[in-house]
RNA sequence: GGCCUGUUCGUCUAGCGGCCUAGGACAUUGCCCUCUCAAGGCAGAGAUCACGGGUUCGAAUCCCGUACAGGCCA
């Protein structure tokens, strides 16, 4: 039974790595009908916040990526709301509400002698650190807690000194493991230190609440990111002194900025909440994620709906970091866009026309319009939020480019030609594209002058710049009314 | 500083000993189409497979070293 899980800390946003991450664990259980499990790793008491989580489960519930167990949320216009249930039969599924299971397995690992108290504090510590940089040795706890006689032990305890609780890890031998996408691999224990699993608060260290739940939550496949690499060995000598199984591990290359740094802020947005609100589809970054580290053998770059989780495996993942390419991702979310039905695009594409006013569910323009209206531009958007702003001037007044009114509408004849126009268009029946292009053509033959100087002053006379759909197209839609009066309004343009 | 992991066109990648005079995609260049901008069509440029040694009849592919990058522990 596949089982895998993302566990993500509720500190941030969903980072760009982190929605990776809890795609290709999704796929990999959806390919193998497996279960996709999501925990919270809440233990970093003044890092985490609710907003975080909240934040977390709505950007992986955008990317439909979702979870078989865990928190149970429902959703509103306004965002998703946790119920304060959960689904699964291995909940908690929020690491502070597992404290107890924690704490009996710390006993149980005390009684056995395979952990112990150390009473060391952040001074001797600090100490032992600076010894080993002037002696230019890497740092590691020197065990001195370790070998505590009963009697200091029974002193220490009795005055309740504040002490955490380090793993007694073996100082010979390797310990191995299996990594699907790295291969076998094998690290010296004497380069582990005695890591702490309990901090001196109580509460569990990461290494330690990750592999107790990873254990209980009978997860059987741990992918997460390749930064957790060298905690690996550490946590898998506790599956092996806990006497449990231990899962396969696949370690994901991490993403990169342009750079080659670090994917962080300074590259641009990083948090998935970011993308959707600049207007990304989510099938677009699905898509454009999952080809970070991973691709088919015939390199396939767009997948239709469940593609991607018929085809994904974990040994076509990449072992080297990549580079996140926004220009990519752009073409993907261009190429989806396209992809759209029209009313499928218009659904999606209301609330940016709502926000920019010129649509609410009230008064309209109808829906019908609206599709026409988009279908005119539709190989043109890159973002949702492109679309208000290349048809703006269908639902309000144009606001005109004054580079287009200098060059187009300035120029020799301009006004003449629209005067002209404004005559012919006047008494145009019907009022359709090809009425309108045949008329527009007759009358620069007429005239003799090119059609470029016929259409390029009507063009900025009713949209206010020299780019935009075809322009008889543009005319027809906007109405005899409407183009009449926007090229009086650009014949009273001042010069 | 130690350890770990990695290194194929600018970028994402195919490749798992002969099919590679290295394939695809994004970006890029030119041309065509054209009422603008796009889109589309066609053509092109772009990687001595990080470098140096091996192994082999034969290596991008296997082994060793070096360099560089990233990660983890500090």
């Amino acid at each position: 039974m596949i089982r895998v899980r993302f566990a993500p800390s509720p500190t941030g946003h969903l980072h760009i790595g982190g929605a990776r991450t809890a795609l290709f664990n999704f796929l990999f259980a959806r390919r193998n009908r497996g279960t996709f499990i999501l925990r919270i790793e809440d233990t970093d008491e003044v890092r985490s916040t609710p907003e975080s989580v909240g934040g977390i489960l709505e950007g992986l519930r955008w990317l439909e990526l979702d979870w078989d167990e865990g928190p149970e949320i429902e959703a509103d216009g306004s965002g998703v709301k946790l119920t304060g249930r959960e689904n699964g039969d291995f909940g908690p599924y929020f690491q502070m509400e597992r404290q107890d299971l924690y704490r009996k397995i710390a006993t149980q690992l005390l009684s056995e002698g395979k952990i112990y108290r150390c009473y060391c504090t952040a001074e001797d510590l600090e100490s032992m650190r600076r010894h080993a940089q002037l002696s230019r040795i890497p740092f590691k706890y020197d065990g001195r807690c370790r070998e505590l006689s009963e009697d200091a032990m029974r002193g220490k305890a009795a005055s309740g000194e504040p002490h955490v609780l380090r793993f007694r890890m073996p100082q010979e031998g390797a310990t191995q493991f299996k990594d699907l996408i790295h291969g076998d691999l094998s690290f010296e224990n004497n380069l582990l230190d005695d890591f702490i699993i309990v901090k001196s608060s109580g509460i569990p260290t990461y290494n330690f609440a990750c592999v107790v739940d990873d254990h209980f939550m009978k997860i059987s496949h741990i992918i997460r990111g390749d930064d957790h690499l060298s905690n690996t060995p550490r946590q898998v000598r506790l599956f092996l002194s806990l006497g449990w199984e231990v899962p396969i591990f696949a370690h994901l290359s991490m993403i990169l900025g342009p750079d080659g740094s670090r994917l962080s802020k300074r590259h641009g947005a990083t948090s998935v909440e970011e993308y959707k609100s600049l207007g990304y589809l989510p099938e677009a970054m699905r898509n454009y994620l999952a080809l970070l580290g991973w691709s088919t053998s015939d390199s396939q770059q767009i997948f239709a709906p469940g593609e991607l989780a018929q085809k994904f495996d974990l040994e076509h993942c990449q072992k080297n970091p990549a580079a996140f390419d926004a220009q990519k991702l752009l073409w993907m979310n261009v190429t989806y866009i396209r992809g759209l039905a029209d009313p499928e695009l218009l659904e999606r594409s209301l609330p940016w026309l709502e926000g920019a006013g010129f649509w609410n569910s009230k008064t309209a323009p109808p829906k019908e319009r609206l599709r026409a209206i988009m279908r005119l531009e539709k190989e043109k958007y890159r973002l949702l939020s492109d679309i208000p702003k290349l048809l703006d001037f269908f639902f309000q007044e144009p606001k005109f480019d004054p580079q287009a009114v200098e060059k187009v509408l300035n120029a020799e004849n301009a006004s003449q030609v629209l005067t002209d126009m404004l005559a012919e268009l006047g008494k145009l029946d019907p009022f359709t594209a090809k009425s309108i292009e045949e008329n527009a053509r007759r009358y620069a033959a007429d005239k003799k002058i090119k059609n470029g100087a016929v259409f390029h002053p009507l063009r900025v006379a009713v949209s206010g710049r020299t780019q935009g759909p075809s322009l008889f197209e543009m005319i027809e839609m906007l109405g005899q009314t409407v183009v009449l009066g926007r090229i009086r309004s650009a014949l009273q343009l001042p010069r």
